[in-house]
DNA sequence: CCTTGACCCTCCAGTGGCCGGAAGGCCTAC
DNA sequence: GTAGGCCTTCCGGCCACTGGAGGGTCAAGG
């Protein structure tokens, strides 16, 4: 055993490149048990097989649709089961396009608003108080904000 | 001295409920020097007066705004040495307002490729590979994520 | 053989902007 | 006198990393 047709093992700095990833990151996702390594030299070096590294790419692009770790975490074991993970997947993915939906739409809202504080004429020496900007506008949204 | 006429502290609950802001996150700006407290009392109680207020609802305001502490706490010192400060914050508001259409770009993209995903038949059972939604789709965009 | 340099290891600390809880002091009302 | 509501400090946690110190490993070059 242990012949040449083991899967060839990358170290972590491989597995980066290969994942987009940041080796501190990925040495962070095995300390958090979210992505382990396969194994480790005799030197104790990481090692990853092209199933981890897949793995890492997969977290990689579900932190990139802005999912969580944790989000991530349940995605991946349910895939590692070799279930469907669409309906999971779809589940989370709605929640968040909803999230980002309202995000982007407070956004819009805050960049008008924005909009208008550079749109409005500097009037300087005025009265002894602020410039109005940021103290007026105390209206419309409350609550909540990310 | 200490007439009756002194300004009306509040003590750090009702400065809260004045500005919109929790108490504990009064707390910590006072730790972090960027609004402290006008006075204690006696028994310790922090002290705020309407001045205080007004600042603790000026940082309030730019948080919302998207900005920093750190931008907050630099606005906060020109409007306090009562300078016009309105050049500094278009300054400031101006990069945001570039970061946010692009953080809105951004946002639109993901939301539509989860749109995307969304909509693609659920194809299961297929090959012994995983769901493809997640595991393809490597093309585009890269680099930085916020 | 020794050094250089790229890579790797662990551990600890810090980031931002708070939130939560413990353990206790103060003040008013009943 | 005691119940409650407010206040205090201190400490730890959150998220997803990032940075640094202080060392080990390994192949190539002199």
């Amino acid at each position: 055993m242990s012949s040449s047709d083991d899967p060839p093992a990358l170290r972590i700095g491989q597995a980066a490149r290969a994942s987009s990833l940041d080796p501190r990151t990925i040495r962070y996702y095995d300390s958090i048990g979210l992505v382990r390594a396969s194994g480790r030299t005799a030197a104790g070096y990481r090692l990853y097989t092209a199933h981890e590294v897949e793995a890492l790419r997969f977290v990689r692009r579900a932190r990139r649709l802005g999912l969580s770790l944790d989000e991530a975490r349940k995605l991946l074991e349910t895939w590692r089961r070799g279930e469907p993970l669409c309906s999971e997947l779809d589940d989370i993915l709605r929640r968040h396009l909803g999230e980002i939906d309202s995000r982007i739409h407070e956004l819009e809202e805050l960049r008008d608003e924005m909009r208008a504080i550079l749109a409005a004429p500097a009037r300087k020496a005025g009265g002894s108080r602020v410039c109005p900007k940021l103290a007026a506008a105390e209206g419309s949204r409350s609550g909540r904000g990310r």
